[in-house]
DNA sequence: CATGAATGAGTTTTCATTCAT
DNA sequence: AATGAATGAAAACTCATTCAT
């Protein structure tokens, strides 16, 4: 499962993915920037649909993974939540071609979702957002949209970051992202 | 310029690349649903292409115009931020095919924005908040960074509405949503 | 038959087919450059097809005529041949567009001519030919061969006058290639 | 590179854009008669262009090896001059397909020649011309309108010879016309 | 006579996939 | 496992011609 060209097939279909998009993107492009034949592909995956699907699963899965590890042992809901936006930074930074891919990936239809069943990266947030309502911490909102606005806002941070237009250091935007998240859901946030 | 098949082609063209994405979408499905021979496509359009920017500038002006509507004669910051946030459901509402459309387009690399410049409706956006700085309603964010944040609160916020997952007032999302943009900016809301 | 629009179509036919081949011509082209609509072609002629033969045919009499002046009255061999070649510059001269166009659709398979019989510009070449060989003025060669390498000759004179690579007065040209074209068939000139 | 595909490709195409040019001949019809699917012209060429040029070149270079072939060994200019004109023939004998071919490309458009630098095909007559008349074998002529002289002789020669319309023997063809041109060219040859 | 939007058959081109080596 | 030539179905695109105005 784990051959050389297996994993350069993958390196290089993930790139061009999160380049040109899934559709722009080419068999042969693939093979050719793996360093590897058209027809190889087709030793390792079904076809150019299982890759796409064997990629988004497996981005995503190293998505969950690097939340997780950003608020391991962190139980209390504000500062569990922060940890989990810097996780999202943190993903994107460790892995960019596969960020963007799982970004993109998610607009267009590919990938019918198993059912409507949230992806974990999302149950992880709105697991913390849950018990952040019941403690008192957050107030109550309904946890999958909050979720939705707080993904959302850290994607388009990346975003900001990587187009550099402005000149902003990274921690600040960071910073500044995780504390306008707090303020939609922080409890003792008032307006 | 404004034929009758011109229209049913730009009709059905948008629909399509907003149920199934651009790449998804062929010339003769599009042809199909306007009714019209796949050869008038290109005595329109200069080709599939040039149909996609067309389409883009023109929603991207339908949303602007929504926008302005929405807030027009509003001066105050946060009335007129409540204003627009509402102007972006409100073109969802009227043009959803080109609301979709308008954001997929814009995960995809087709269009290479002219320059870096940011488009209208950004900027509406991205002007208000500033007056709203320096008047000292709003605290002092990135403009930029903090309108790409609202704009995609908004946008995953039609997303959940239309997934209709969860049950839920149209309304009691949108003034969740406007709440929440709020809350992030104010700069009477302290955490 | 002689309307404005249809010697516009005409001439910019002419110089679209002289310039790119009948081929790469599309109607919508010379209607363009007639300043006229593509549909009003077919006022005037059955079809694209038509337009070629009925250009054809008329710019072969032009030629033809410009010949037949060129050698008017002229009637010993000799001077009647130097003539007609000059009747070939003068004709290239004056109808740069039709000269181009008989040579270019010559070598294309559209016009089947009419059985194998020559055009009437050969047909002057190879009568005048054989009346210097009875005549004892040229030497005796198959007519029709030796119209086809003169006239071939000529054209090639006219594509290097064009061609403007090598600095040559257009007279010296001309004088050159009826020079070299009488020694190929005059009896006096021995080898 | 040099596929069986690849061969029948190339031999099928240049057979048809030699029968019916190269405009009227499909891609269609070039892999029905290679034996090959439409879609492998595209793997050994970037489109019908490229493959138009390609044989282009191949044809002029083989035109170029026969000419060399034929006056292999032979310098003195009348003699080296005869040889070559003879090549036209035997070139035209042994690849009548690139022949013609050859011959219709260059009344076409679609090649832009390299600049205006001339063919090998057509330097080497220049060459020996310009020999010849500096040994004082020939008149003082310019070269390459001397050149173009001889091989449009010869090429209208070769379609003489072809349409069949006058019987003459081959070989008879072939010396009038090597001796027509030497007549051109000849210092000793007085008019 | 003139127009030009509309047509649709025909053409070129693309590309995921297969298969003999 | 790996290769890459070959495939063919489907896509984008062209253009001579028609016809309602």
């Amino acid at each position: 499962m784990a051959t050389p060209k297996h994993d350069a097939i993958c390196e290089a279909a993930l790139e061009l993915f999160a380049e040109h998009g899934v559709n722009a993107t080419t068999t042969r492009e693939i093979a050719e920037r793996a360093g590897a034949a058209e027809g190889t592909l087709y030793r390792h995956f079904q076809g150019k649909d299982d890759l796409v699907r064997w990629l988004f699963e497996t981005s995503a899965e190293q998505f969950q993974e690097t939340l997780l590890a950003s608020a391991d042992g962190i139980t209390a809901p504000r500062a569990r939540l922060r940890a989990l936006i810097r996780g999202v930074f943190a993903f994107a930074d460790d892995h960019p071609a596969a960020f963007t891919y799982l970004l993109s990936v998610h607009h267009t239809g590919i990938l019918q979702h198993n059912g409507n069943a949230s992806p974990p990266p999302m149950r992880t947030f709105v697991d913390t957002l849950t018990d952040g309502i019941e403690q008192g911490a957050f107030r109550d909102l309904p946890p999958v949209l909050a979720t939705g606005w707080i993904i959302a806002m850290a994607q388009r941070a990346v975003v900001f970051l990587r187009s550099e237009v402005v000149e902003m250091a990274r921690e600040d935007v960071i910073r500044q992202t995780v504390d306008a998240a707090l303020r939609i859901v922080d409890a003792e946030c008032t307006l």
